[in-house]
DNA sequence: GATTACACGTGAAGC
DNA sequence: TGCTTCACGTGTAAT
């Protein structure tokens, strides 16, 4: 794995066998992390969530300043974690190892073993086959307008990473995971870990859940944030402890490691639990490194390392732990979800979740509505009844309509509107992110793709969607023709050219 | 409304535009709730989750006696409330307005208005349609058989109001809404409330959560609770004190009124958040009239009214109700979305987010298929598959194929073991559907893409990734090269060579 | 100023 | 026994 601290990477492990081993799926949260130019963070678990979402608020913010942010922050945290990934990814083996966007992408449990995200990738989970196109304002907020039903599939791993679907009206805490944050290279990210009332110290591991799906929280927050804490209050501190603490533990990749020093090292170990969670130690090493900046801990006095306040000893820092994996796991789960449907209303949870349940129906429905139809095949294909809905109509016809327009494809991506977008971002090492959208054309792909290898750019991880418009997304290119130092300019002309849009944008 | 306490009914409030009204959703929980024989339960949100778990739970249970434990608690309460239903009634129509069981019932946003329950009437969530029947054993364990996609459905909106999908192999803290336990006539039902430790006096209100399914944690919990607390500590007071809030309150319907008195009375008013929540005035009644029996509140120092602690003043009270609120709420959603989806492995959060989203990924492919089936209708009359049930013997082979091989799905592949799959599928006019699956390697894409272009093939939809292993989905190309009308082994070979797994599987 | 939503750290409970 | 999950009450933040 690539250990160049600048770019984002992320480690999934994938899912073990659902059914039995259930209570793995922690695993495969578990193990991944994200670099980012700023900040290292590890442990997919702790960043999953809100990074993505912190993407989506980005992306859903008009500014792309973000990632110019806090440049300086950058601390290449838990190096020697690197490695991990490579174990995961060894291990990686999802379940469902098609990877196919119906299996495997929206897999939650597949792992992703790395990923290297720029800002703009991500996008708002607009699933691909949507019965029901008119995805949410949230969506639209996005600028980029790639419906990526394919992204988001595959970003559903990633979303397991980057997703927080805290709320898009309401506000989000920043969680403070810190991984999220820094992973954008957000400067702030130190004041997020220790702004964050109650909990401060030990914040960062678990959901740093709410950076919401809306922009302007983000921004809003990070620069109050940055406005109010300055730089960062325990940036330092956080991140040397987190990266010493790695170290420590590094080899454990559990997150139970280090806790509290004083007693987490009991069992946590090799439990696999997670495959591997350096944030999670960083963490945890961050808690007690971490100065107890912010205890206004509404009654839960913050004792977490399980001494301070002297009651059950140690028990609650291990529970600590454990709920914040917990926490982070199911809003993981919750934005995988989320990012499987493709009308979404809110962010907020109970939305995502009603909406999910919503999308069930209908996908039941077409199904019904669908076998009848196969059913009633070659007889009259048109009147194939939907006895489950009422309302549709013409429905095989509907339906089918439905699938063959939106159907993979995001409504609002209205490719016609936008003819073209690329975004080229050079990272360090050669590593290219890459994300283009544009109106999908017969002979996109190829071309396109030639373009790449033209461009001596060698794909490892992309996702590439020719649902209801072209949508390409790489987190990692790297440029194997050493000589000529690409800058993002000319990949961008090369890319728009090759796909006949250039000079649309 | 028919206040036949014996009989379960429910009265469904279809969802209004959840697009819109997103918000109201509270709402639509709001007004609900359960009489039973012993006790009458107001308020949806009050009661649905925890009740339906406790359903589960008991009927998981080996034994029956559950219901019998402490019949004597029943305890008509808000009986005036009985009105309320009809509203609701009155104003349901959901967006959804097919009644057909994948749409109103599985509706999450209808409310229950009337729900009288009766212990055999919930089901585990065993859908309806499900690709995979091997619904978990939580279902197993239940006495009666009916897969009731329909039940299911039905008590989705059932569910709303007894849903505790708390957590199958875990435990449940009982949750102590009594709205939950009351309706099924436990007598420990004050115990429980009080038992819980930290928050013990105002939890009634909320989640009642954990009953979880499992059978033997709901007896074990109400056996241990009955013999430890006997009858119930603070029963009557509770009871009565709820009965009387909801008098006082009852034309509010809203949660927020009875919070607490010295506060409360503020703004909850009309809010309508909830239609009504009776539960919720008598539980924050309760908080007021009950003891504080056990605090030992992790650290948040009950101040739940607000003064206690002197911190906030009264705002945490509020806040305390609103959170609980909003915690049912997500469980019932929660709830409700497993059951919808058929195949839950465990009850836990994370396995029925989880689930669903599997779930949701198996029937877009299932849409897919079926779409893809129908499009080739007369071609193969009598295939006409029913793709969603796997044993459905007719399947149409290819869709048979697909998913029972692996199309897009098999789990256990791991890519190392697997060095390639591919899986090619002709369907009428030249459409062609391909899956593979492989490691990832440096050059994989573009010699596909090459060869994908070399076949004629136009992709047009697909989704590639190459996190993990490479994975090429195209669910759609079609044969630009008319003449030569490939067949699907030539295409996977020429995969398999581009590939370089040439003979590989 | 009020409401809503969220993450947090806890104690409890079931494995 | 430890681990996991859960609900809970909080503080914080956005609306």
């Amino acid at each position: 794995m690539p250990s160049r601290p600048n770019s984002m990477e992320v480690w999934m492990e994938s899912s073990k066998d659902e059914e039995e081993e259930e209570e793995e799926e922690e695993e495969e949260e578990a193990s991944s992390w994200i670099q980012n130019n700023d900040i290292v963070v590890e442990n997919k678990e702790d960043i999953e969530m809100g990074s993505l979402s912190t993407f989506k608020s980005i992306l859903e913010s008009e500014s792309n300043d973000w990632y110019i942010a806090n440049p300086t922050t950058s601390a290449a945290m838990h190096s020697h974690l690197f490695l991990q990934p490579l174990d995961s990814y060894s291990t990686s083996c999802s379940p469902t190892p098609s990877s196919s966007v119906f299996n495997n992408n929206l897999d939650f449990d597949s792992s992703i073993h790395n990923l290297q995200v720029n800002n703009n990738y991500f996008l708002p989970p607009t699933s691909s086959i949507d019965t029901i196109p008119n995805n949410p304002p949230l969506v639209e907020s996005f600028d980029f307008g790639c419906e990526s039903g394919y992204l988001e599939s595959v970003f559903n791993k990633g979303s397991w990473i980057f997703s927080d679907f805290g709320d898009n009206n309401n506000n989000n805490q920043f969680g403070t995971n810190n991984g999220g944050f820094s992973a954008f290279g957000f400067g702030d990210v130190n004041s997020f870990l220790f702004n964050r009332s109650n909990n401060m110290i030990l914040k960062p591991l678990d959901n740093f859940d709410s950076i919401g799906a809306q922009p302007t929280l983000f921004q809003k927050r990070a620069a109050l944030r940055n406005n109010n804490i300055g730089g960062n209050n325990s940036n330092g501190s956080y991140l040397n402890s987190s990266v010493d603490d790695v170290n420590n533990d590094n080899n454990n990749n559990n997150n139970n490691n280090s806790e509290v020093n004083e007693m987490k090292s009991s069992s946590s170990g090799d439990d696999s639990i997670d495959g591997s969670n350096p944030d999670y130690d960083s963490d945890e090493q961050l808690l007690e490194n971490g100065s107890s900046s912010i205890d206004q801990n509404g009654g839960s006095s913050l004792n977490a390392n399980g001494d301070l306040n002297g009651k059950k000893k140690g028990i609650p820092a291990k529970n600590l732990m454990a709920e914040r994996r917990r926490r982070k796991k199911l809003n993981d789960r919750l934005y995988l979800l989320r990012s499987v449907v493709p009308k979404i209303s809110k962010m907020d949870r109970a939305s995502i979740l009603g909406d999910a349940i919503e999308y069930l129906k209908e996908l039941l429905q077409d199904v019904n509505e669908l076998q009848n139809e196969v059913e009633s095949t070659s007889s009259t294909p048109t009147t194939a009844l939907h006895p489950l809905s009422p309302t549709s109509p013409g429905l095989s016809n509907c339906i089918k309509e439905e699938l063959c327009t939106n159907a993979f494809a995001s409504p609002l991506s209205s490719p016609t509107t936008q003819p073209a977008t690329v975004e080229v971002r050079l990272r360090e090492g050669g590593a290219v992110n890459i994300h283009m959208f544009c109106a999908r054309r017969p002979d996109l792909l190829l071309p396109t793709m030639r373009a790449m290898d033209n461009l001596g750019l060698d794909i490892q991880q992309a996702v590439i969607s020719c649902f209801n418009g072209f949508s390409l997304d790489i987190f990692q290119a790297e440029q194997n023709k050493e000589g000529q130092e690409l800058n993002p300019d000319q990949i961008k002309a090369v890319l728009l050219e090759s796909s006949g849009f250039n000079g649309m944008i």
